[in-house]
DNA sequence: GTCTATATCAAGATAGAC
DNA sequence: GTCTATCTTGATATAGAC
């Protein structure tokens, strides 16, 4: 779905709103207060709740794209700039990530390509292999949404267990010609 | 947190509810209607919903634990047999998969030492090597949440992906004596 | 594009009697 | 251990005027 400017102005917003105070703090009304409006007045722009949280989940594919192509600029070891990269993004949106993981994807609402665009650089990174591009997402979804829900002991040390994933699916990554 | 008989068959009804309805679907007075009772008498056995759902969880964690031990029973392959395992909870039990990874937890309030049984045959599995261990349950984790969310194309081969990934952790894993 | 007023709904939880 | 009655809260969303 593409969008007018003030209904992405409204997304903008709401984004800020989330950082600031998590999921349950999302609501309409309070995003109309921090608007300066009304709630009912969001619908003339976005038609329900959904539309709002799609279109956030859109800007945040936007913005995990550009810290991915910030990450590889001059590295040499793309797939670990990425890793700390993923990383990165989650610990500074946090109820951003959530919001982008925790649910199945209404694609159809989505930015058109968003999702793919954000996708391409860990394809590329592990040589092309999809269902090698898929087990290092996994991999680093769950490192990432367990750390963030405190899920693994207080005194485990999660740059070791990143350096050991990453380092086995290095080894599992087809070698391409000059490397 | 240990728990009376009554509190006990409360929370198997609740699994149950949670499993034919869904998160939502998990209320107080539904859950009553379950149980040929009025919501408020359910608080005579639990104080509140939180300790509900942290019930409901240990009682997912003893399910694992049986189901991880089953699994291993004669396995030439422990890593192999306890990821399918893993997976296969997850599907028999979406939602209860969800409630008790979703979220941090109040671990104050579990069947003491439930978790950590749960963990163990996955840190043995590995060789005894902890951060490898989390890599491992990270990319379980990620593998599960993901396929239940439908986050991957439709025409995903997952299970190459998950062998793809295991494939890697095995190589990574430390080799003992004699194997 | 924004407003006021309001419909609609359903949740968790408590008091106090039996 | 269960009941009835009720409090309290707060959410999404619509109608219709300006």
């Amino acid at each position: 779905m593409t969008i007018t400017p003030r209904a992405r102005e409204i997304a903008d917003a709401a984004l800020q709103l989330l950082e600031a105070e998590g999921a349950e703090g999302l609501t309409m009304r309070r995003l109309a207060d921090r608007l300066g409006i009304r709630a009912p007045s969001i619908y003339k722009h976005l038609p329900d709740k959904e539309a709002l949280e799609t279109a956030i989940i859109s800007i945040g594919f936007e913005l995990q794209t550009a810290a991915f192509e910030t990450a590889l600029e001059g590295s040499a070891d793309p797939l670990a700039a990425l890793a700390s990269a993923y990383r990165e993004f989650a610990h500074a949106n946090p109820h951003l990530y959530r919001l982008m993981t925790e649910r199945e994807l209404d694609r159809a609402r989505l930015t058109p390509g968003v999702e793919a665009r954000a996708a391409l650089p860990v394809h590329e990174a592990v040589g092309g292999d999809p269902d090698l591009a898929r087990a290092t997402w996994a991999f680093a979804h769950g490192m990432t949404i367990l750390e963030l829900d405190r899920r693994f002991p207080p005194d485990a040390d999660l740059d070791a267990a990143w350096r050991r994933g990453l380092e086995a699916i290095h080894s599992a990554t087809p070698r391409r010609r000059g490397r």
